[in-house]
DNA sequence: TGGCCTTTCTGATCCAGATCAAGTCGGTGT
DNA sequence: ACACCGACTTGATCTGGATCAGAAAGGCCA
């Protein structure tokens, strides 16, 4: 493979194809009934793309798929909590998204070509998700022009998001990069205040954000000097976004 | 509309939606029928998409489209050579991306909701681009599952490498992004040597690294110190990328 | 309950890269 | 030919953030 050997020991391995762990598919889908790829679907064609997709359990630290690996099936979070990263010859791994319950990730593997996962996906603690074969997923779009309309709705607001992520990349000062992200995660965006809970662990965060831990944790206690950012744990309150935006000029 | 004043006054206006300019779509359009967004398309339906676009022509640093702005086209590149870029608050821009003549862009606007441009588009020299109306793409695509499946594909790669950009621009050392970039634009990626041309002016390529131009100058003059890279005016030539990979750790 | 381990925080140092400031070079218009 | 202007380079300094090194604060297991 090439890069098994760079995989930081403490990791399990991947899940071998479908697995151990596999179970018959219950009830809780209905959160994924209401996932866009799948919200237009019928009752009929819903139970057959479910039916041949398997539920998967992971443990902690467990890679569900490693970069460059083949790729015949993508996933919907059930529970638990996930991340992408790559790896590169150095070994240094850089975070590139974090998943939530309800989340779909890998879902442009059902039409790229060459199929393959351009990076790894780990469990962050004990989680769940759902294994869905691109192949039964893309039957039925193709004999299904309404299906595809909201497939590709779902692909347009995924690319603006990815190039809204390469725009705060762009920006150069970590503590901007950083102000960037916390009021993206904010639900009513810039607008009015609220509470946020880090969707991973502080190092993590910062490892997305292209900074040490360290840089990390100086610029949040700083903010939360200067009363812009109340923090307890991996939840932040943020009383006034507007004046934290304008800090990052 | 909230940025018009913090656009830098040596750029023109953006085009009035449609504008003067336009004229009659002609032959050299054999190109945009190559495009995976357009391959599929029979006669009949290219010609009709076509009727409903226009052709226009933008002088240097004229703008396109500006962030933002309610979208109701996406774009070919006929001739000529274009950047995307943000502006924010402090007036700094950064450029995300550049475009050459058979590049589709903006086509995200097809299904996004809501559709507004998500950065500004300004041609670099004079330039011709295709306007073609959302609506009429998606039109067609709603009668032909066929197509749909295309513009899928389309999507399914644009997003891939979108997730790539994103990937290099989380490497935190200057150099690294920008040997990652080079490789990337040479034709054989690493597997073999050859020429790349720059396909932005050299301070805009270092914008869309995020780094300053005196940094990039300097990395190409230690990178050609070294042997690594030939340079030539925006030409430069990669005798060995694997080597040069090396180098970025 | 105590010890270990992981995560986070804080302090001290150092360096890559930003910033400031001239130069050089090539192109363009007069 | 000249002056001008923008794109690029080169040099000198300064600083944000990386790096190194501990210390604190929880979790978790025995």
């Amino acid at each position: 493979m090439g890069f098994a050997e760079v995989v930081n020991t403490k990791f399990s391995q991947p899940v071998p194809m479908p697995a151990e762990g596999i179970e018959t598919v219950s009830d809780d889908l209905r959160a994924l009934q209401q996932h866009p790829l799948f919200r237009a679907f019928d009752a009929v064609d819903f139970a057959r793309v479910i039916r041949q997709a398997r539920r998967v359990r992971l443990g902690h630290h467990q890679v569900l798929y490693r970069q460059d690996m083949p790729a015949s099936h993508f996933y919907f979070v059930v529970s638990g909590c996930l991340r992408l990263y790559r790896l590169d010859a150095s070994g240094i791994d850089r975070t590139l998204d974090s998943l939530a319950p309800g989340d779909c990730f890998a879902e442009v593997m059902i039409y790229a070509d060459p199929a393959r996962y351009a990076c790894y996906a780990e469990a962050l603690k004990q989680s769940e998700v759902l294994m869905i074969p691109v192949k039964a997923y893309r039957a039925l779009l193709a004999e299904n022009p309404d299906y595809a309309q909201h497939a590709l709705r779902h692909y347009a607001s995924r690319a603006v998001s990815r190039f809204h992520d390469l725009e705060i990349m762009t920006v150069q000062n970590a503590r901007d990069r950083l102000i960037r992200y916390l009021v993206d995660l904010l639900p009513g965006g810039a607008r009015e205040g609220g509470e946020v809970e880090l969707p991973l662990p502080k190092c993590l965060v910062a490892s997305r954000l292209a900074m040490q831990p360290e840089t990390f944790s100086r610029i949040l206690a700083e903010l939360k000097a200067s009363g812009l950012v109340r923090v307890n744990k991996s939840r932040l309150f943020i009383p006034n976004p507007t004046r934290l935006m304008t800090l990052s000029q």
